[in-house]
RNA sequence: UGGCCCAUGGUGUAACUGGCAACACGUCGGUUUUUGGUACCGAAGAGUCUAGGUUCGAGCCCUAGUGGGCCAACCA
């Protein structure tokens, strides 16, 4: 088990440290808690990997847990489906947990606070609370019934869960400080009035717990070791531990909020008020659209629960804002289903295509190789005839020698079965290819440079396939203060084919997935039926090919990379120097040649300035120097500067610098 | 007229107590190949936002600046 140790991410350094300083590793707990008000994204899968892979590693319990404070929003249906998902991405909970469980602990604690003058029952409107809060800038005012006497405030309180009054009249606040620099330390909410039903508690409640109370005193219930969020919640972290302070038991684990940066795509969204918007719109068919960045839009768009994880592993966990390129999702499902899926064989442009030497009513099931990457696999067979479809894009009349596929006169693979060789081609009026006429040979030995997929005719399923491209033509949509997200909808995110598929695809299973080879990943779509087949394009193939023809296009053409601008010699030596004496001697001959190199195409205005380098910066003086010598050597006449720079410099503690100095003397 | 967080190749993440900036994706080239896939080999690409400071030595510590993000819902 000596694998090497890959190097820990802030969190894990943060555990660790817990660890040495003698938390016991029993003691680690974790938590995922979404609120369920909506179905889990791509970017909900990066918090779930975080916790849950942090208790796959320290073998410690992770709660899932609803965070269901806010009745307006919340249904069974959404609890129901984030159950699913988290299960399907392969993940197990120790518990399933609601925050509604904790609704009497809560208002138990409540009453505590209140008692202990710390809480406080305010009866303004929600503008003039909104008003005496101030801004970030602007301290913030108490408001009238800040002193309200804690007889007072408990009476009202009990009557607030009592039902004696309407929403809006009252609300329980937490008294900290309307002056504080932290927004959220202004008296904030803990108890609002809402007379709605909850889909756990029914009607039990008519006061519900905010965010702020209910979230930390959770996680110290449940004795959450260390409640993991995103960044946007670092400044909840204050009232987070304020909140903490008034309960905890000196003798319980104490929880500690920390933050990470949240997942964005490139070229989506995130946001579940606007996917629900492309939803209800109409834009996409549902949350499991298979272009919506959903967990079940990319279940049913095919990818796979290891693809996924595998993914958020690799993209990492740190504070800093990010947009990850969707190339890498697309690497990672290629690589697992490259693995797994199957290889059969699609036409999804056809033209036709006659071997002429083939006789009429002869057919032959030939053998295929069903993963090359995968032995256990074993083989099909397929059947061959006399006409077939291939791909329009793999025939041209005419074509250059770096198109492998098949031109007249010109000789190709079929995969799986003959070489053919184009003779002729039958054109329709308007000109188009109708058939591409062919003779065959039965020897398959020989070596050719293109190898084609196909399908007979005669025996080939119609199915309908489905590609998508990127819902959004701006790599990140919602993030234009200008311009509203809904401006940059790809209108043709959908492309729908009516394809030819092989025959051993007619008992397919929704959900199975193949690789239509030469062409990409494909996945049975729930929408299929006995009479049609309904195949996702999951991602396509890497193609090589389709990143050359732009090339050939505008000829030899430039490179759309920015081409730097040159560094100046000068700085680029500064920089060299910089490192010089912490080298290792050999490295540091390296860099000498390098700098002595560099030097030769430095004016001696650019080196001056550098004679005034700090004493202590003996690395650059040392650079200075060489390049000093170079231009000395091609013709640089002593002046009174140099001298004095190259005098004091002989005089350094450092040797090195000393060496080079005297050399010049 | 504030507070907090962040800053390393095109992207993302590393770099242990300061000591030769690494890995993955992407890009480019090559080898193999009955998938222009896969696999394999190789290359280019950052000198760590800027200016100071501490140090023999700074991506890492300190100060200031710049740039970006977050913070004013009876949402979470």
């Amino acid at each position: 088990m000596s694998e090497e140790t890959k190097s820990l991410n802030f969190l894990e350094h943060i555990i660790e440290e817990d660890l040495a300083n003698g938390m016991s590793n029993d003691s680690l707990r974790f938590r995922f808690p979404p609120e369920p008000n909506g179905y889990l994204h791509i970017g909900h899968t990066k918090a779930i990997g975080i916790s849950f892979g942090l208790g796959l590693k320290y073998n410690a319990p992770v709660n899932l847990r609803f965070d269901d404070t806010n009745p307006a929003k919340e249904e069974q249906e959404y609890v129901d489906a984030i159950k699913k998902d988290v299960s399907w991405l392969g993940y197990q909970w120790a518990e399933e947990c609601y925050s509604s469980d904790y609704f009497q602990q809560l208002y138990d604690w409540a009453i505590h606070l209140i008692k202990e003058g710390k809480a406080y029952v305010d009866s303004q409107t929600s503008e003039a609370m909104a008003e005496q809060k101030g801004t970030p800038t602007q301290p913030g005012v108490d408001g009238p019934y800040r002193n309200r006497t804690v007889e007072e405030n408990l009476d009202l309180f009990e009557r607030m869960k009592a039902g004696e009054f309407n929403e809006g009249d009252h609300i329980l606040r937490a008294k900290i400080d309307m002056q504080h620099v932290n927004m959220l330390m202004r008296d904030p909410i803990m108890y609002r009035i809402l007379k709605k039903h909850h889909h756990r508690t029914a009607n039990d409640w008519c006061i519900y717990p905010m965010y702020d109370w209910t979230h930390g005193e959770s996680d110290y219930v449940e004795q959450i070791s260390h409640s993991l969020c995103s960044l946007e919640f670092k400044p909840h972290r204050e009232l987070y531990d304020w909140f903490l302070d008034q309960v905890v038991d000196a003798n319980k684990l104490r929880p500690k909020q920390r933050e990470f940066a949240r997942l964005n795509l490139s070229y989506t969204i995130m946001s579940k008020r606007k996917l629900l918007k492309l939803v209800e719109d109409k834009i996409v068919s549902g949350w499991d659209d298979p272009r919506m960045p959903t967990i079940s839009g990319l279940r049913r768009r095919g990818y796979t629960p290891e693809s996924i994880r595998k993914f958020v592993e690799t993209v990492g966990v740190a504070k800093r804002e990010n947009v990850i390129d969707v190339s890498l999702l697309e690497f990672c499902i290629r690589e697992d289903l490259n693995k797994k899926a199957n290889r059969v064989m699609a036409v999804l442009n056809p033209v036709k295509l006659v071997i002429t030497n083939y006789p009429e009513d002869k057919e032959e099931w030939l053998e295929a190789e069903n993963n090359p990457e995968d032995e256990s696999a074993g083989s099909r067979k397929i059947p061959f005839s006399r006409a077939l479809y291939i791909e329009k894009e793999d025939f041209k009349e005419e074509a250059g020698n770096k198109f492998f596929r098949l031109k007249l006169g010109g000789e190709v693979r079929l995969k799986n079965a003959y070489i053919i060789r184009a003779e002729h081609v039958v054109k329709a009026t308007n000109g188009e290819i109708i058939e591409i006429h062919c003779t065959y040979s039965e020897d398959t030995s020989k070596k050719v440079k293109g190898t084609l997929h196909w399908v007979s005719i005669k025996h080939a399923l119609k199915a309908e396939v489905r590609e998508y491209d990127r819902l959004f033509s701006d790599e990140s949509p919602d993030s234009h203060a200008d311009k509203d997200f809904m401006e940059f909808i790809n209108p043709n995110s959908l492309k729908t084919i009516e394809a030819f598929v092989e025959p051993s695809l007619a008992n397919a299973n929704v959900g199975e997935q193949f690789q239509f080879q030469r062409l990409g990943y494909f996945n049975v779509d729930e929408d299929a039926t006995l009479e049609k087949l309904v195949f996702n394009k999951t991602v396509g193939l890497r193609d090589s090919w389709a990143k050359q023809k732009p090339k050939q296009q505008n000829g030899n053409s430039q490179k759309p990379q920015k081409t730097q601008p040159e560094r100046k010699a000068i700085s680029v030596i500064a920089q060299l120097g910089k490192k010089y004496t912490n080298l290792p001697e050999e490295k540091q001959l390296k860099v000498k040649a390098e700098i002595q190199e560099l030097a030769k195409k430095v004016p001696y205005e650019d080196l001056e300035p550098l004679f005034g380098t700090a004493a202590k910066k003996a690395g650059t003086r040392i650079a200075v120097m060489l390049t000093l010598g170079v231009l000395l050597k091609n013709g640089l006449e002593k002046n009174e500067a140099i001298n004095d720079f190259i005098s004091k410099a002989s005089n350094d503690k450092n040797e090195l610098l000393v060496t080079e100095a005297k050399a010049l003397l």
